[in-house]
DNA sequence: TGTGAAACCTCAGGAAT
DNA sequence: ATTCCTGAGGTTTCACA
């Protein structure tokens, strides 16, 4: 308990995070560690909530997925139960990737990933502004994703060139 | 070539996109297969460009980045070299986790990752707003993220103009 | 940290459609 | 021609000392 994870856990989930199917043997040859080592840590990791899961990443156009709109969602009245009541709505909708609950001049940001323009409409005739409640949507799109980061900058814990051991 | 993915394909990769670490021994008993072809199923939708990579998912938040930033900006001029160069920038910055160029009131969304309010204003100050050609920077801060899918959609199938091109 | 057995991945070659 | 299966050998995983 109260585990926090040291450098070398951290040179693990950055290794993890750009390559999940990187081996336990691979990382401890990296890492000048013991196989079993990595092994318990990375289980370690994972028990104590730091590595939430392992994906795959998919080519969202190659399966059709080509329009990426950034929508902003304005309600009309925010009691107490209101909020939840459009996030339940809202994560019954496959379009919906994201929602954000913001503060300014919105109450929620939406992206939403379809085919295409027409898509897009059909799910913002359909879904969206049938929903109760609702003030004012505004849908911006995407022309282009210029940067897609996944992996957290660990910079903290990044000193590789220092365990050049070996087992 | 010309490879498209039939049922089994994206049986696949629903699987993996939802957990990288299932065995195509398991993969293999819930479809009904056997291990090598799903092996090699595998083997070519990663060829095939349609699995991109696996990574593992970090806790953020468990790692000290508790602050998620909008932020919205405009540039000054728009020449044909004006944008390029604006990108490149952004991506020697840690803290902007994704890049979008937009269409309509702005140019560029920018999803920023930071430690605390502090963090993003000593971000602000230092980094984005001291660039070249900028004209507005508009700032909103995630109260809560309500949802957070990270797995397509791929229940729906392909869209069918992509499928009439198989054979 | 090391050991070792069980489980798994990988890739031949061949069968079935 | 494609998709699939069987089986062998090498690798990884993971409990135990």
């Amino acid at each position: 308990m109260n585990f926090i994870p040291d450098q070398i856990d951290m040179c693990i989930m950055d290794i993890l995070q750009e390559d999940a199917r990187t081996t336990n043997k691979e990382i401890a040859a990296r890492l000048g560690k013991s196989v079993t080592s990595i092994f318990e840590r990375v289980k370690r990791l994972e028990a104590e909530g730091y590595i939430l899961r392992y994906i795959a990443v998919l080519n969202k156009n190659k399966l059709g997925k080509n329009l990426v709109a950034w929508t902003s969602v304005t309600l009309k009245e925010h009691g107490q139960d209101r909020l939840p009541a459009f996030e339940q709505k809202i994560n019954t909708f496959p379009e919906v990737m994201e929602c954000y609950k913001m503060n300014g001049q919105f109450d929620y940001l939406l992206k939403i990933l379809v085919a295409d323009m027409e898509a897009y409409e059909l799910f913002n005739l359909t879904k969206l502004s049938k929903l109760d409640n609702i003030y004012k949507i505004r849908s911006l799109f995407v022309l282009a994703e210029t940067k897609q980061e996944v992996e957290l900058n660990l910079k903290t814990g990044l000193p590789v060139k220092l365990q050049q051991k070996n087992k």
